[in-house]
Parts: structure tokens; sequence; C-alpha cells
DNA sequence: GATGAATGAGTCTTCATTCAT
DNA sequence: GATGAATGAAGACTCATTCAT
């Protein structure tokens, strides 16, 4: 199937590859040539779109900032799971736990982890267009679930660490850490066991 | 310039010079010669000590396995907390994040993190020396506290993330995506919240 | 700066100057930016078209080998002398020791005895690609001369040894060893004496 | 055996090591380090005695210098042969020739061979030390058979180039060029080849 | 005297970026 | 607009030489 020329693509399937390439190498280690190489152009186009290895790196957390984010804002904000707190809560978390197990998927965040340290306004864009919002979709479905009486009090910065952090866990043992010999649990499975333990904790309880 | 003899120390020196540059600007953008003068000493010393980059950034992950997790074993292998499983999940758990809230010892795990895709030897070291460790602490706890019946019988996978996946976020949210007009949460809070959270959960309880 | 380009004959141009330089003060010595600049093109270039300094070797031997052996062979199969086999000795003689005595022509043999014990791949490939050939073409003379009554049935190697010698030692004394305050002798004049040497010896006869 | 310390021996020994060395990997490529392992001392002692490495190069070069032609001036000078020039020339040639034959004695030409190019000064003194004398000692012997009417009256260059080149030639392919399946041709043979050659010439003679 | 740790100048090599075509 | 040859700054690594012990 011929490929028809698309112009107007071209960034994306320039950030796209670099995404592949800056992955799979770190940022530092990946040569423009590569990307380009694999973007299907030449190494002179890259530079028609982008000033420079950096400006590629910033456009592509740029692009994927939204990514995640963006459709948790969505779930939480089209009221699936008929206004249920814990649903919407539980259906987020795995949610959130499907697209990441997907190495694909985890890229961009695996990226921005790995690099962030290096680029500060990185991780400053980052920590005001994804963290920040995470952070308000979680104080708000506990603000919620406190006022509606089925959620505890707690710590919302406790929170927060108690759902990003089982899903971070999981995107690198799956991907960095990925035992060949051993395969990945399947995402559903955690999924629910994460939001059955952050729902229900792990002490046994005794029926009255 | 002076010319000072201290042979017995010198590859640990460098070690630690080399984790703070591979700290700040990463493994591939750190330059040899800053880790020299970081480590006060000139460029050629590197080279008496360790073959080249790429030999000191393993040289230093293998120094640092044994950090957190030989802790964590050694609490758990001490029967602190006289025996009482809960309460040995909360001590590790609170001794963890606290651990983990200092930069200068997360310094390792970030380092690791962002450097294991990139060095796959470094991943199934890691794998092996770090994680695969780990979980049999997490896992045999489980399993006492199921044995006691005081925990649930989850899927260890489940707690592994849910108990290291917090100390991630934790850690990352107070180095790289740290605001600066924000302070951190102190960690005792954040154990005891996290750890509260895992015994017990977030949902409201009715008694009986 | 200028920057022209004439890809054709550039990996040419690049062998030409990494000759001269090799030659004058050795492989070790030789500094790829000088082989640039003598090839006037910057540092870079050298490697788009080889891929290290050793490489650069390997070609220039590669393409020296066939020089001189080449041009012996092609005297010898072209039947010049008409046949005569004593004759076509003489003018191979004559011709080898004339083409040696130019610095430039000799530039490549010489490098090849510097560096061989360096690189024995070096070695070995010269060994085949144009000692072994040499040793054929003297033995094919040698064996035609026998079989036409015209020369004595000697030992191949003292015939080989008793031809390159000469040469080899003339090379030497016109280049390295060349005295600044006296001229060397012209190539004309030797070539002639070692034939009339190679023929007749040095005793004197005394006619019956 | 224990070795007693001969401090006076310790240029000596050096020297012989750094000829070895040399002659494995030439002078650029060779390590003062291996130079020191190889002499039994450590680096430091290599500066007790010479300059630099480049001294103990020319060093080399210096004493190494009288070796063969030294022998040859006294073999001519002792008188050896009971005064027959032609069997002096003859004893001297398979003298040479078998000394050469020797990789370790004819490493120090070698030497001088490949470096004489980058360092004038070597092959300036080379030249004075040693061929001219060689062109000494090869003119006498000529002048004295052609007084004797027992030698043609040749140009000396071309007996000179004459006797040496195939030492030379002898001196490379046993060494440097030596084909490890086949065997060199043994000395003696080579040498009254090489001076039957000289004496007689390659063609036959009818008798009157 | 002897050692070998330390220094730092020197070079190969890479690769982001430019620009003639 | 597209290409990819060319540039040259930058950085890992080596090793002759020094000198504290």
């Amino acid at each position: 199937m011929a490929r028809v020329r698309r112009p107007e693509a071209r960034p994306d399937e320039i950030l796209d590859a670099a995404l592949a390439v800056f992955g799979e190498v770190g940022f530092a280690a990946a040569r423009v040539e590569d990307i380009a190489t694999r973007a299907g152009v030449s190494k002179g186009v890259i530079y028609l779109y982008f000033e420079s290895k950096e400006a590629m790196l910033k456009a592509l957390v740029r692009r994927l900032a939204d990514g995640m984010v963006g459709a948790a804002e969505a779930l939480v904000a089209s009221g699936a799971a008929g206004g249920d707190t814990e649903k919407m809560l539980r259906t987020l978390i795995t949610f959130m736990i499907t697209q990441i197990s997907n190495p694909a998927a985890s890229a961009a965040p695996r990226l921005v982890l790995a690099e962030a340290q290096r680029f500060p306004e990185i991780a400053a864009f980052y920590r005001d267009a994804v963290i920040a919002r995470a952070t308000l979709v979680i104080t708000g479905l506990l603000k919620r679930g406190v006022a509606e009486g089925v959620f505890r009090n707690i710590d919302p910065a406790v929170l927060l660490r108690a759902c990003a952090g089982p899903m971070l866990v999981h995107m690198f043992l799956g991907t960095v850490f990925a035992d060949p010999d051993e395969p990945a649990p399947p995402p559903e499975t955690i999924a629910a066991g994460i939001a059955d333990l952050i729902f229900n904790g792990i002490k046994t309880r005794h029926s009255p």
C-alpha cells in the first residue's frame, strides 16, 4: 500500500520515531539520524520541523503529556459508573493499569522519568501538566467519596502515591525489568487486586 | 598540584562522585572529567580503578544494590517488632519511605531506573539482586500474615506493587518533580498513611 | 569555509594524503587530522569514508598492492623484448629499479615494510598479494631461461633475493638514508650494473 | 639460579627489553611500562637510566650499530681466508646471511629501517655509523679484487646493493613476511647461492 | 635508589547541526 | 522543499613522565 504524502503529519511521524528511539537508548545516546531513518525521512527534514534534538524531546513530552491524564479526567468527567465514586476510582485504576501495561503506551512516561532529572524544564512542565492534574483528579474523587461517606478522610498525598505507585512499579516490572522467562501477570488481575487492596486493605475482617 | 595517596578509599570516593554526577545529568551526559574533579582526582586516576565509564556505572550499581533491600531483609530477619507480622510490615514500610525520602539515598535507585533501559545487563542484575530479593521479603511477610490469619490471602504481586509503588512515587515527587515552592510532606506522615491504607483500605467501615 | 563536493574522488584523495603522512611519520605517529588537512577536508570527512585510522592503512595497502607487481607481470606477459628471456629479465630489473627510485612510488613499499610487523594482517596480505606474485614472475623467467639453456639452473629463492634485494637497498639509500650532500646514483646506471652483475657475476673471465 | 644484582648491567638489560618490545610493535606503539616489565624493573627505573622513550631508542640504535658491520670489518681485517679476496667476500656474504637469518639478530636493523623515516637523527647516525662503514668494506674488497685481477671493475654502489640487498630480502622473508606454513630456506643454501650468483652470474658459460 | 600512583597533554572518534545542491 | 556530505566541537581514553613515599 503506497503511503500518501501527508506533510502535515510529518512532525507527528517524526515524534513517533523520536519516542521510539529515545525510549530504547535514552535521549543522550539517541542519534538524530536514527530517528530520521525510523521516521522514513532524511536527517535534514528533522531540522525543518524542530530546532534541535532537545526541542524534539520537549515537543515530544508536550505532545504526550495529555495522554493518560486527559483520559483519566475525561473518565471522571464523563460520570461513568453512574456517579458511584468507588466504582469510578476502581474504573480509573483499572484503566490506568491496563493502559500502562502496554509498553508502547508506557514509553512516554518512562522517557520522562528517565530524562526529567537532566532537563528541569521538562520536569517542571510535567509536574504542571500531568502530575498536578492527576493530583486534582485523585483529590476530587477522594473529597467526593468522603462527602458521600464512602471513603475515610485520608491524606490526598497518600492516596495519590497509593494509586499512582503500583502503576509505576507494574510498568517498570513489565518493561525494563521484565524477566524474559517469566510472563507478566495480566493487567486485569493486577488492577483488580490493587483496587481491592486500596479499598479494603490487607487485614482480615472478622464479620460481626 | 598536591599528590596525596589514599589508595584504600579511592575507588569508593570515585564511585561516590560518579553517583553524584550520574544522578545529576545521567550516565550519557556525565563527563568523566567532572567525576574526577568531583572526586578530587585527575581524569587519569579514574582509569586506574575502572576500565571505562560504563564499568563505573556497573560497579556503582553493584555497590548500591545491597543498600535498601539488605536493610529490609535485616529488619525482617532481626525479628523486630517482636514477631508481630503486621507491625513488621508497618515498620518496613516506614523504614523504606523514610530512607527513600532522603535524596542522597534515592540517587541510586533513580539512576538505575533511568539507565536500565539502555543497559540490559544492569537491568538484569538489578532484577536479580534487588527486585527478586524484595519480592521474597514481601512474599514472606504476606505468607506469614496469612498463616497467622491476620492478612487476607492476596496476590503477592499485588502487594509488592502496593508496597513498592508509593515509595517510588514519593521518591520522584520529592526529587525530580519537587516543586520548589511547595514543601514535601514529611516522610513519617506519608509512611503512616501508606501503611494505614495498605492495612485498612480507604473504605469506611460501619461498626457492627 | 568552502564546502565543495567531489564524492567520486574523495576516498582516493584521502588515501593519497594518508600515504603521504604515514610515509613521513609512520602509522602510529600520524594524526588523522593531519591527513584530513593534507587531503583538504575536515577531520570528520575521513570517517565518512573509513571506519578508522587502521582501516585507512589497510585500504591503502590494498590499493597499492597491485602497483609494481602488476606492472611487472604485465611486462612479462606482454612479451616485451621479443621473447628473449635475458632481455626480459634485464628490462624487468631496469623497470623496477627505475620505479623504486622515485620516492613517491616507493612510499608504499616502505610503509608496508615499516608497519608489517605491527599488523600481521597487512603482512599476510602483502605476502599473498605481492610477494607471492613477484616470486612467480621471477620463477617463471628463471624456468624459461633454464629451458632455453641461457640460464643456469639456480635456486629460485636465490634469484628472488638477488633481484629484489638491490632494489630494496637502492630504495632505502635513496630515501630514508639519503645523504643530503651526496647525490644518489642515477637509476639507469644502477639498473644496468645490477643486471650486468646478475647475469655475469663479478669474476673476470679470461677469454680463451 | 638466583640472579645477582648487577646494577651496571641495568641499562643493557633495559635496552634488551626495549629492543624486544620496539621490535614487536614499533616504537610509537611500545609502552614504557611494557619495556620495564620485560626488563624486570619498575617504570621509574627506566627514567633513572634514560631521559625519555626516544632516548632509549637512540641509545639502542647506537649500541646496536656496531654489531654486524663491526664483525664484518673484523672479518676482513683479520685476513681470514688467507688473503684470498674472493674467498673473503664469500665468507663475508655467508657470515652476514647467517647472522641475519637469526630473527633476534635482525631485530635491530629491522627496527632502524622501520623508524629511520620518523627519526632523521637516527637515519643520519645509521648512515654514518653503519652504512658508510659497510660501503667501505665492500669498496675495499672490490678494489683489492680488481687490483688482483680477480674482479671486474664494477660500480661499488652496485656491489653494495648486490651484497646487502639479498640479505635484506632474506631477512624480511624470514621474519615479517614469514609464511607459517612454509619453512624458510636454510641460510647456508641461500648464502652459497647468493655468493655463487654474485661471482658467476646466472648466464650459462660455454666452455671455450 | 626503587616504586607505582598520579597527572594531563594528546588523539581518535562521534554526531548534532549546517548548507550547497 | 529535500538531501546527505561536510564541519568541528566535544569527550573517552591512553600513556609518557613525574615525584611522594
